[in-house]
DNA sequence: AATGAATGAGACTTCATTCAT
DNA sequence: TATGAATGAAGTCTCATTCAT
C-alpha cells in the first residue's frame, strides 16, 4: 500500500506463507542435495531458491540435517502406503504379470518424479546419516526386497518360475531400479532413455528368463503353445 | 622380508617412502571418500591414515581435489586396458558365453576390490566434479556401454540373442553391476550377497531371458542363420 | 480484592494489562538477566515468562538494552527517596545506631527483595552499560558512599567512633552488603546465611571495632561528651 | 629473509611460538572477559589481542567456553597451593595476626594482580557455568570458607576472639575482599583506595571488634567467668 | 494492541592451504 | 623432504528487530 512502485520491485519480501514454506523449501532442498550433494549445498542457496532469507529456513527446520531427514521422511510415508495398498489389490494375478505392474507403477510414481532424487540422495549421502540410512533400509528397501522375494518364491511354487535362487533374483530385479536412479541423476543424458520402453524391455528379458518353460516333452498326446 | 640386514646396508634406500607416498595417499583417501563422502573427508583425516601429516600431502598433490581427481584417473587406466584385451582376446565365442565372461571378470577385477569403491565415488561425488565425471563418462561408462551394445548387435545378428532394443538391453546388462556396487557401499550388509552365485543366477536369467529359442518349428527341413 | 463483581461490570478494564506489561516484563527481564546475565537471556525468554509474544516487547520498550536500563532506573528511584527520608529522619541520633537502622533497613528493603538482583546486575553486567553504570555510579554508590562517609566523619567529630580513615572505614561498612549480595545471587547456597543474624553479628563487630573506648575514665580533672 | 622491509611490517605474522601462545591467548581472554563480559568478547578479539588470528586459537582451545574454563583452572591451582602452605606456616601465632597476615598475602597475590580479574569473572559469569562455578566453589571459596572458620573457632577457644558467631564472623572477614574486587573491576575508580590502607584500617577495626577486651580490671577481688 | 513470520547482521567454528623450521 | 603452527575464507546457526496481519 505504502508504494506499488516499490513494491513490483521486491514483491516477495515479508510475506507470511507459514503453510508453504515447509514444502517449498524442502522442495528446493531436495532440488540442491541431488544435484550437488549434502555438503556442497549452503544454506542460503536452499533459502534463496525458496525465495525467503537464511534465517527463515531455522523457523521450519532446526539445522541442515534436520531438514535433510524431513525430506526423506515426508517423501516415504506415502510411498509406503501405495507400497501396501499395491500388495493388496493383487490377489491372485499371475506373479510374472503382478511384477510388471508393479515395476510400471515405480517407474510413474517414483523414476519419473523427484521421488527418483530421494533415492539418489541415499544412494549418496546415506553414509553420513547413519539414522536416516537405517530408516530408509528398514522402511523401504528390507519391506520392499521382502515383498518381492515373497513373490518369487510364490511363483516358484505355482510353476510359474523356474527354480531360481530368490534372493538373487529379487535383486536381479531391483538393480534395473537402481541402475535408472543412478543413470538419470549421476551422469549426463548421452544416452537417452525412455523409461516406459526400458521397462518393458526389461519386463520382456526378465519374464522371458524367469517363466517356466511349458513343460517341454509331457505326453505325446498334446501340443504346446497353441 | 624387508631384511633388516639390507636396510643395515643401505638404510635411506628401505627407509624413505617417497615412492610409495602417493599411492598410500590414494588409498587412504578412496576410503575415506567412499566411506564419508568428499567434503566429510578432512585432508588431515587422509593423512594420518597415511601415516604422514597434513603438509605432506601437499607435496604430491595440489589440493583436495586433485587427489579425487588421481584417484579415479590412476584406477581408470589399468581398467580400460583390460577391456580392450579382453574385448580382443575373444574372437567368434558365442555372445552370450563372452558377456559372462565379461561379468565375472568385472567381479573379480572390480566388485570385489576397491575399484568398486572407484564406482561409488564416481555415482555419488560425480555432480561436484564435472571434469571428472566427464572423464569417466567418456573413458569407461560410453566405451563400456558401446561395447556391450555391439555385442548384443551382433549378438541378435548371428541369431544368438532374440529381437530385443539393444540399447535397453544394454543397460539391463549393466545393471546388476551398478546395484551390486551400491548394494555394497551404500548400505548394511543385512542381505550378504555372494557375488559370485549372485552374477551366475543373473547370467542365468539374463541368457534365458536373450537367448533365441532354438526355433519352436523343427521340421527336419532346414537350418537356421548357418 | 480485584472483585469479580466488578470485573463483570466493566471487563475490559480488567482485561486489559496495558498498565500492567511494563512492570511485568522488567520483572521477567530482572530475574533472566539476574540470573543468566544480559546476553544469555532472549528477548523470547523475557516475553514468555511475562507471557506475551516478542513483538509485544517493543511496545514497551524500544530495546533490549532499553528494557535493561529501565529495570535499573525504575527501582533505582525510590529507593533514593528512601536513602532521603531515612537520613533526614535521625536527626541527632547516636552514629552507631543510625548506621544500624540503615543497614536493617538496607537489608529489608534490598537484600530480601529483588532489588538485590538490581545490584547483582550491575556488578555483572555494569561494563557494558556505561550510561547505566554511570547513573547508577552518580545516583546510588557515590550519595550512599558520601551519606555513610559523612555520618562516619560526624561520630568521629562527636567522640563516638575512632579515629579512623573515614574512607575506608566507608567501604569497610559498605562490604557486607556487596558480600552479601554476590553471596545470594552468584553462588549455590552451601551456606544459607540468615541475613538478620548476619547483619547483626556485622554491627556488634563492626560497633566494638569502631566505638571509642569509653575514656579510662582517668583523672576526674575534665569531663568528655558534655 | 625475503625482505626485511616487508617483514618489518607485518612483524609478527606466521610466527611460530607454540609455547607462548596458550598463555598469551588467556591472558588476553581474561582482560576482554574481566572488562567486557563473556558473551560480549568476540574470539576474534581475543585472538588480535594475544596477536594472532582467530583460528589460531581453535588450536590451543577446543571453544571459547574451554579458554573461559582454562584460565579458571589455570589460575586457581598455585593459589590454592599457597592457601596450604600459608594455613601450615603458622603454628601457633595468634589467631588475629595470623589473619592479618592472610589478609595482606591475598592483597598481594590477589587483589593486585590479575587474579581478581578471575574472581570477578566467577561473580559476574560463574552463573553461565555451572562446572566452573561449582569448581570454583569446592576448590577456592568453601576451603577458604572452612579455614577462616576454624581460625575463628580457635580464637574464640583461646580467649583470643570474643564470643560471636564463627561462621557470620567468617563472612564479615571475607566481604571487605568481595568488595575490594567488585570495586576495582566493576566500577569507575572516582573513590581510588590504596589497598594496603584499606586493608590496614579494615585489619585495626576488625581486630579491635573481634578481640576480647583484656579482662576487664582484674583486681584481686572478685573472678570473672566462673 | 498483539502476534509471530521474516529479516539479516554477526558470532562461532571448521578446515583447506601456506610456510617457517 | 617432512612437519605442524598459522592463516583466513566460508558456512552454520542465533537472535534482536521489523512489519504485515
Amino acid at each position: 500500500m505504502t508504494s506499488d512502485g516499490l513494491s513490483s520491485l521486491c514483491p516477495s519480501r515479508w510475506v507470511r506463507r507459514k503453510d508453504a514454506r515447509p514444502s517449498e523449501l524442502m522442495e528446493a532442498a531436495l532440488a540442491l542435495f541431488s544435484e550437488k550433494g549434502f555438503a556442497a549445498t549452503r544454506m542460503e542457496d536452499i533459502a534463496q531458491k525458496a525465495g525467503v532469507t537464511k534465517g527463515t529456513t531455522y523457523r521450519y527446520f532446526a539445522s541442515k540435517e534436520d531438514l535433510f531427514c524431513e525430506i526423506i521422511k515426508t517423501d516415504i510415508e506415502p510411498r509406503l502406503q501405495e507400497l501396501l495398498s499395491l500388495s493388496e489389490s493383487a490377489p491372485n494375478m499371475p506373479v510374472l504379470g503382478l511384477l510388471a505392474q508393479i515395476a510400471h507403477h515405480w517407474r510413474i510414481t517414483v523414476l519419473e518424479t523427484r521421488s527418483s532424487a530421494i533415492m539418489k540422495l541415499m544412494i549418496a549421502e546415506g553414509g553420513n546419516f547413519p539414522d536416516v540410512a537405517n530408516y530408509y533400509e528398514t522402511k523401504v528397501l528390507i519391506p520392499i526386497t521382502q515383498y518381492l522375494e515373497s513373490l518369487i518364491r510364490t511363483g516358484i511354487a505355482r510353476g510359474e518360475i523356474r527354480e531360481v535362487d530368490p534372493q538373487d533374483a529379487t535383486h536381479l530385479l531391483m538393480s534395473p531400479m537402481v541402475y535408472a536412479v543412478v543413470k538419470k541423476h549421476c551422469f549426463s543424458d548421452v544416452f537417452q532413455i525412455d523409461y516406459k520402453q526400458y521397462i518393458n524391455t526389461m519386463l520382456d528379458i526378465m519374464t522371458e528368463g524367469l517363466k517356466k518353460p511349458v513343460e517341454p516333452q509331457p505326453l505325446p498326446t498334446e501340443g504346446n503353445t497353441p
